[in-house]
RNA sequence: GGGCGUGUGGCGGAACUGGCAGACGCGCUAGACUUAGGAUCUAGUGGGGUAACCUGUGGAGGUUCGAGUCCUCUCACGCCCA
C-alpha cells in the first residue's frame, strides 16, 4: 500500500474494472425490485461542464447506493445530438454537423468515464442516429393517423437569429430559449402536435406527481392554464354574422361597452369595406405593449342589455388565443380600461366591492351612482364583488351571477359554458437542417401524402450545403427534395422542415428500456404487454434528475408523449417520471458560471489535479442537491484532505486493519467505554447516512456524518484484540458508506483491508437501534427558558426522577432557593424547564 | 401587479413532528514538527465582556413554559406568470 493517497494511480484501474466486470449492465429480472435512475442527457456541445458533473454525480451516487440496497438499477446515458450548435459549427468552421457531433460525443463519453460514472453503455441512445429518429417519424405518422399531428397556417414565434420557428414554451420573456434573441411573429404554415387534446389529463395527472417539486407541478398547472368560462355570440348590427367571444368574467357582461377583435379576424375582411379603415388596421403596431385600436365602423349588440356597442380592431387581441375576439369591460379589466381612456369609450361600473345586499358603491362619493363611480375610477376594479346596474342580477355576488348568467345564455341559445386552456398546440416544424426529417411528401395531385411506414426512415442527407443564409439547406438539396408521390408516382416534393429536437427527448427514456439506438423496435415486440417486456419492467423512471429550466419544456412534452404512446398501446404507464429532482446551478463568485464572466471551472483540469473522487465528494458535500452550489477551490482541498486522512490512517494501521476476521460484532458488553462509544457512533452514522439519502438525497449531511465518524475513529487507539476488531469493523463500515460518493477510493481501500469482491456487490450496511441508542444523555436544565445547568443522566428515566435530578443540581438549587416553581416541564431526552 | 421560494457566523451550510442555534467543512488565530511550509498534527474560533454573564437566525409584533421553526405585518433578493 502506498503511503499517500494518489488518485491518478487508482482511478483508471477501477474504471476499467467496472467496465470489464459489466457491473452496471442490467437486464430485466422479475425476481428483483427495479430502480430506473435517469439524468437528463446532454447536448454534445464539446465538453462536459460543471453543471453536468453535478447532475451526473448525483445520479451515479443514487445508482451505486440503490445497487447496494439490492435493486436492479437501470442507469443509462445518451446524447441529445440534433440541434442548432452543430449547424453553427458547420457554418463557422466548415465541419459537417455529423462529424462535429460524433467527435464531441466521443470526447464527452471519455470525460464521463473519467468521472467514474457507471452506465449500461449497451443502451446508449444517439438521437441523430437514423435508427433512433426513424421512430420520431413513426410516431409522427401514428399521430397523423389519429389527428394528433396536423398542419396549419398561423402566426408563429420566429427567432431571427436561429432562423426558425419556436413553440410557445420555447419563448422565455419574449426571447428565444436558446439564444435570448427577441422573438417576432411570422405567418407560416407548419406542423403541430395536438398537445391540447391532452390538456385536461396533463392537468389532472399533475396531482399524481407527488415525487415532483411542488414548484414544477405548479408551473405546469399554470402553463396549461385551465379556465372555466362561457362563449357568447354577439349579434352584429345589420349582418347575419355573429361575433363569438370567450370570457371568464360573464358576471361583468352588463359592463361590456365595446368589443375588440384581432386584426386578422375574418369578420374584418367580411364587414369592413372602407379602404382607409383597412389601411389603418394594417398599420397597427406589432408591439402589444403599446395598446392600439381602430374603430371598424361596425356595431354589435350586447346580448343582455341590448345596447349597441362599437367593434374595434386591436393589436393586443390575437387570433391564436380563444376566439380572436373579446368583449371589453373597461370598468373591470385593466387593459380595456386603458383602451377606453385612450379612445374615449364609455366606462360602466357593474361590480362593486360591497357585500351582498348592499347595492351601493364605495368607489365614488355618491354611492350607487354608476356614472359617478365610472368617473372616480383610477384603474379597473378586477376583483369579484357584488353586481350592480345589471338588471335582475344586481345584488348577486360575482360567483352566483356567473352561474345564473351562464345558465341564461345557454337557455337562450346565445352562449355556452366552455373550458379554455392557455396551453397551445406544439409547433414542431423547424426550418433547420440538423434534425429529424418530417416524413411528408407534397404531391401536386394527391396533396399531403405521408411517407409509407415501410419507407422509414427518411434519411437526413449528408451531402448538403450549409451556408446559414436563406432557406433551410434541405430545401436547396435537390436530390432530397425531389421524389415521387407514394400514391400516384408523379413527381413530388418532400417536406423540408425538420422536427423540433424536443421531439427526440420526449421519449429517449423509453428507448433506453428497449436497449438503445439500434435495438428500439415498437412494431414487432410479441412480449409487449407482459411484465417481462422491457418497457413494462423498467417504466416509469423512478428518479429523474435535471435542471429546473425544463419545468414546462421537456418535462411537459415528455408527459404528453408518454400519454400518446400509452394510447398507442406501447406503454402502460400514465406518467414517465415518478420522482423528479431539480438540481441547483453551479455558481462561482456569486453568479452562474459562464465564459463571458470568466468564472468557469474546467472539470478536466480539476479531475487531473485532485482526482474525480475528491471532486465528487466536494460537489456532494457543499450543498444539498436542489440548491445552488457555490464552487470553492479551497473547499475541494478540504474534500481531498478528508480522503487523505482516511487513507493515511489505514496505511498506518494496515497490519491491524487487513486481518481477515469476523466482521460481526454482536456482544458489546465487554468493551470499555471509549470502545462502545465508537461502536455506538458507527451505528448512529449508518443510520444517519442512510436516512439522509433515503429522505431527500441530502448527501451533504450524509458526508458530514461520515466525517464525524472518521474524526472519532482516527482518535481511537485500540489496546486489545476486541478493540482492534472494532476498529476494523468501523473502517469497513466507513468504506461501505463512502463508496457511492468516492467509488475508486473505496474500492481500492476495500482490497487493502483484505476484501476481494467488488464493493458494489456488497450489501449496504444496516444498523441496530439498540446499539445506536445512547446510554447516558446530557440534559439541559432551564430556568424560565434559559439554560442554567447541564446534567448527565441515564437514558430512559421517568419524568419524576428527571425532575428530582434537575432540582438536586447544585447550581439549580442555588437559583431556585426561596422560590416556588410554578411549573416544571420535562421533555424526554431534551430538557427540563423550571418556571418560577 | 399576482404567485412561489429564500434570508442563520468571515464563507458553504447543519438543526427530525417547536426543545442546548451554528453539526460538518472552508477560512482565520495560536502552538507543535520542520532547513522551509501554501504539507501534516494539536488547540481555539457567532458577537460583547478579564469573568459571572449578556446578546444573537433580515426587521417589527404575536402565540407558547419555550420560536430559526407556528401566526400577522414588513424589508431585501431570486424565480415563474403578467
Amino acid at each position: 500500500m502506498e503511503e499517500r493517497y494518489n488518485a491518478q494511480r487508482i482511478e483508471k484501474k477501477w474504471q476499467e474494472f467496472w467496465d470489464r466486470e459489466r457491473l452496471f449492465e442490467v437486464n430485466e429480472d422479475a425476481g428483483l425490485p427495479k430502480f430506473y435512475c435517469l439524468e437528463m442527457f446532454p447536448y454534445p456541445s464539446g465538453r462536459i461542464h460543471m453543471g453536468h458533473v453535478r447532475n451526473y454525480v448525483i445520479g451515479d451516487v443514487i445508482t451505486r447506493y440503490k445497487k447496494m440496497r439490492g435493486f436492479n438499477v437501470l442507469h443509462p446515458m445518451g446524447w441529445d445530438s440534433f440541434g442548432m450548435p452543430a449547424e453553427n459549427a458547420a457554418i463557422k468552421h466548415g465541419v459537417h454537423p455529423s462529424k462535429w457531433t460524433h467527435e464531441n460525443i466521443a470526447y464527452m463519453k471519455d470525460q464521463l468515464k473519467k468521472m467514474g460514472l457507471v452506465y449500461d453503455w449497451r443502451r446508449e441512445v444517439t438521437t441523430c442516429n437514423p435508427e433512433y429518429y426513424r421512430w420520431n417519424q413513426w410516431f409522427f405518422l401514428k399521430m397523423l393517423e389519429r389527428g394528433l399531428a396536423y398542419k396549419k397556417a398561423s402566426s408563429v414565434n420566429w427567432c431571427p437569429s436561429c432562423e426558425t420557428v419556436l413553440a410557445n414554451e420555447q419563448v422565455i420573456n419574449d426571447g428565444c430559449w436558446r439564444c435570448d434573441t427577441v422573438v417576432v411573429q411570422k405567418d407560416l404554415e407548419q406542423w403541430f402536435f395536438k398537445i391540447t387534446a391532452y390538456a385536461e389529463e396533463l392537468l389532472k395527472d399533475a396531482d399524481t406527481l407527488s415525487g415532483w417539486p411542488e414548484k414544477v407541478v405548479t408551473m405546469q398547472r399554470n402553463w396549461i392554464g385551465r379556465s372555466e368560462g362561457v362563449e357568447v355570440d354577439f349579434r352584429i348590427t345589420g349582418s347575419e354574422r355573429k361575433l363569438r367571444i370567450f370570457t371568464t368574467r360573464h358576471d361583468t357582461l352588463y359592463g361590456a361597452t365595446f368589443m375588440s377583435v384581432a386584426r386578422k379576424h375574418p369578420v374584418i375582411q367580411e364587414l369592413v369595406k372602407d379602404k382607409e379603415i383597412i389601411r389603418q388596421i394594417a398599420a397597427l403596431s406589432d408591439d402589444p405593449e403599446e395598446k392600439q385600436g381602430v374603430f371598424t365602423g361596425c356595431y354589435a349588440e350586447n346580448p343582455l342589455t341590448g345596447d349597441s356597442i362599437p367593434i374595434y380592431a386591436a393589436n393586443f387581441v390575437l387570433m391564436e388565443y380563444g376566439t380572436g375576439a373579446i368583449m371589453a369591460v373597461p370598468a373591470h379589466d385593466q387593459r380595456d380600461f386603458e383602451f377606453a381612456k385612450k379612445y374615449n369609450l364609455p366606462i360602466k361600473v357593474v361590480i362593486t366591492p360591497g357585500r351582498r345586499g348592499e347595492v351601493f358603491s364605495p368607489l365614488s362619493e355618491k354611492p350607487g351612482n354608476a356614472q359617478a363611480d365610472a368617473d372616480a375610477l383610477q384603474e379597473a376594479f378586477e376583483d369579484y364583488g357584488t353586481l350592480m346596474e345589471s338588471g335582475q342580477y344586481s345584488g348577486l355576488s360575482s360567483e352566483e351571477a356567473r352561474e345564473k348568467i351562464a345558465d341564461f345564455l345557454e337557455q337562450e341559445g346565445i352562449g355556452r359554458k366552455v373550458v379554455n386552456y392557455k396551453l397551445r398546440d406544439w409547433g414542431i416544424s423547424r426550418q433547420r437542417y440538423w434534425g429529424t426529417p418530417i416524413p411528408i411528401i407534397y404531391c401536386p395531385s394527391c396533396g399531403i401524402v405521408p411517407v409509407p411506414v415501410d419507407d422509414l426512415p427518411v434519411i437526413l442527407p449528408e451531402d448538403v450545403h450549409i451556408s446559414g443564409k436563406g432557406a433551410s439547406p434541405l430545401a436547396e438539396t435537390e436530390g432530397y427534395v425531389n421524389t415521387k408521390c407514394p400514391r400516384c408516382s408523379a413527381a413530388a416534393r418532400r417536406e423540408t422542415d425538420t422536427m423540433d429536437t424536443f421531439v427526440d427527448s420526449s421519449w429517449y427514456f423509453i428507448a433506453y428500456c428497449l436497449g438503445g439506438n439500434d435495438k428500439v423496435n415498437f412494431i414487432s415486440d410479441p412480449s409487449q404487454g407482459e411484465m417481462t417486456s422491457p418497457l413494462q419492467y423498467w417504466m416509469p423512471v423512478d428518479q429523474y434528475i435535471g435542471g429546473i429550466e425544463h419545468a414546462v419544456l421537456h418535462l411537459l412534452y415528455s408527459r404528453f408523449f408518454t400519454k400518446v404512446l400509452r394510447d398507442l398501446g406501447l406503454v402502460r404507464v400514465n406518467e414517465p417520471f415518478k420522482s423528479l429532482l431539480t438540481q441547483g446551478m453551479v455558481i462561482k463568485d456569486g453568479t452562474k458560471m459562464s465564459k463571458s464572466k470568466g468564472n468557469v471551472v474546467d472539470p478536466d483540469l480539476l479531475i487531473g489535479k485532485y482526482g474525480t473522487d475528491t471532486v465528487r465528494i466536494f460537489s456532494m458535500f457543499a450543498a444539498p442537491p436542489e440548491r445552488d452550489l457555490e464552487w470553492s477551490d479551497q473547499g475541494v482541498e478540504g474534500a481531498l484532505r478528508f480522503l487523505s486522512r482516511i487513507w493515511t490512517f489505514i496505511y498506518r494501521n494496515h497490519d491491524v486493519l487487513s486481518i481477515k476476521s469476523g466482521s460481526q460484532l454482536k456482544d458489546i458488553s465487554h468493551f470499555p467505554a471509549s470502545a462502545s462509544q465508537l461502536l455506538r457512533k458507527t451505528h448512529q452514522t449508518i443510520k444517519k447516512v442512510t436516512n439522509s439519502i433515503e429522505r431527500d438525497y441530502h448527501f451533504n449531511t450524509a458526508i458530514a456524518a461520515l466525517m464525524e465518524l472518521v474524526n472519532e475513529t482516527l482518535s481511537f487507539s485500540p489496546s486489545n484484540d476486541d478493540e482492534r476488531d472494532l476498529m476494523r469493523y468501523t473502517i469497513r463500515q466507513v468504506i461501505l458508506l463512502l463508496s457511492p460518493f468516492a467509488p475508486h477510493f473505496s474500492e481500492e481501500l476495500w482490497r487493502e483491508i483484505g476484501e476481494s469482491d467488488t464493493l458494489f456487490n456488497e450489501k449496504w450496511p444496516s444498523w441496530d437501534d439498540d446499539i445506536a441508542k445512547e446510554e447516558e444523555i446530557e440534559l439541559v436544565v432551564q430556568l424560565n427558558g434559559k439554560v442554567r445547568a447541564k446534567i448527565t443522566i441515564a437514558a430512559g428515566l421517568d419524568d419524576e426522577t428527571i425532575r428530582e435530578r434537575a432540582f438536586s443540581d447544585e447550581k439549580i438549587r442555588e437559583l431556585v432557593k426561596g422560590k416556588t416553581p410554578r411549573k416544571v416541564i420535562v421533555v424526554q431526552g431534551r430538557l427540563v424547564n423550571i418556571v418560577i
